[in-house]
DNA sequence: ATACAGGTCTTAA
DNA sequence: TTAAGACCTGTA
């Protein structure tokens, strides 16, 4: 157990704002983690912040994973002052980070969210992960099942993961995760390109569209500049900004804005 | 019952 | 190049 004493970090804010489906709130009020083979437990009471790490190798990952290394004030502390909205936001949402996640599960994961409900992205994930994961165990003997690799999922059938229910989106992931395997889309080749480039890499896929690349390259990529404009950031682009937002402003870091904005749409 | 979820693809003008 | 339609599924 490792006890860490963070400024803007929030283990409940991170699991509600979407960008991990594999976070879950446990009965006892902590939270646990899976990302790729690992799965951590960690709780918070304010500042401190208590994670349930083995070693210090593995806390290594989970503090690159937290994006613990970078400053978060420096987001927040850019807002506009006068802009109500974002200031609202941004209080609201102070805890957030934008996760540095795989880039391959990101690529599985927002293809499987897109014209679907949150709650639902999470069933579909984890039933893939139980379907065609590897079934982990922790160090204090509780089963989980890791995030499936492409290789696992290249020689389905199209259709083959409408068992898991992820509905006409199954021949978009199986299709996809071919063309990956087959090097046809390099993701290692996408990991050393700059924001545009990995976009238009991405963009090769099937079943990816402008609003999932910006999502991968955003959570997958920790390219931070990304701004996935969805139905809820459409709808407060034109409500709020009818004039237009205010990118040169949050130039470099606009998708770290959006988590903000679309945390609010969320819970707020 | 109908609309809506962290959209994208296909087809036709 | 743009615009309608179709599309799995589950919840409100």
């Amino acid at each position: 157990m490792i006890t860490l004493e963070l400024e803007h970090f929030s283990l409940a804010q991170i699991a509600a704002s979407g960008q991990c489906f594999r976070m879950t709130k446990n009965e006892d009020g902590s939270y646990t983690v899976i990302a790729g083979d690992r799965c951590l437990r960690g709780s918070q009471e304010g500042s401190l912040v208590e994670f349930d790490c083995p070693s210090l190798k593995e806390l290594g990952f989970w503090v690159q994973y937290f994006d613990l290394e970078e400053d978060y004030g420096r987001f927040a502390a850019a807002v506009d002052e006068r802009d109500a909205y974002l200031s609202g936001a941004v209080r609201l949402g102070d805890g957030i980070r934008i996760l540095r996640q795989d880039l391959w599960e990101m690529t599985a994961s927002f293809l499987i969210s897109q014209n679907n409900n949150i709650a639902r992205i999470r069933r579909c994930i984890e039933n893939l992960c139980r379907s065609c994961g590897e079934k982990k165990c922790t160090k204090d003997g509780e089963v989980f099942y890791a995030f499936p690799q492409p290789e696992a999922l290249a020689g389905l059938a199209d259709d083959a993961l409408m068992d898991c229910n992820l509905g006409y989106r199954s021949r978009y992931l199986v299709r996809s995760a071919k063309m990956i395997v087959s090097g046809e889309v390099s993701l290692p080749a996408i990991r050393q390109m700059n924001y545009p480039e990995a976009k238009a890499a991405l963009l090769k896929l099937y079943g990816v569209g402008e609003k999932v690349a910006d999502c991968i390259c955003l959570f997958g990529l920790h390219h931070l500049e990304a701004f996935p404009v969805d139905t809820h950031i459409r709808q407060v682009l034109d409500r709020e900004y009818p004039d237009g937002f205010p990118f040169g402003r949050y130039e470099g870091f606009a998708g770290v804005i959006q988590q903000y904005i679309f945390y609010k749409e969320l819970v707020g």
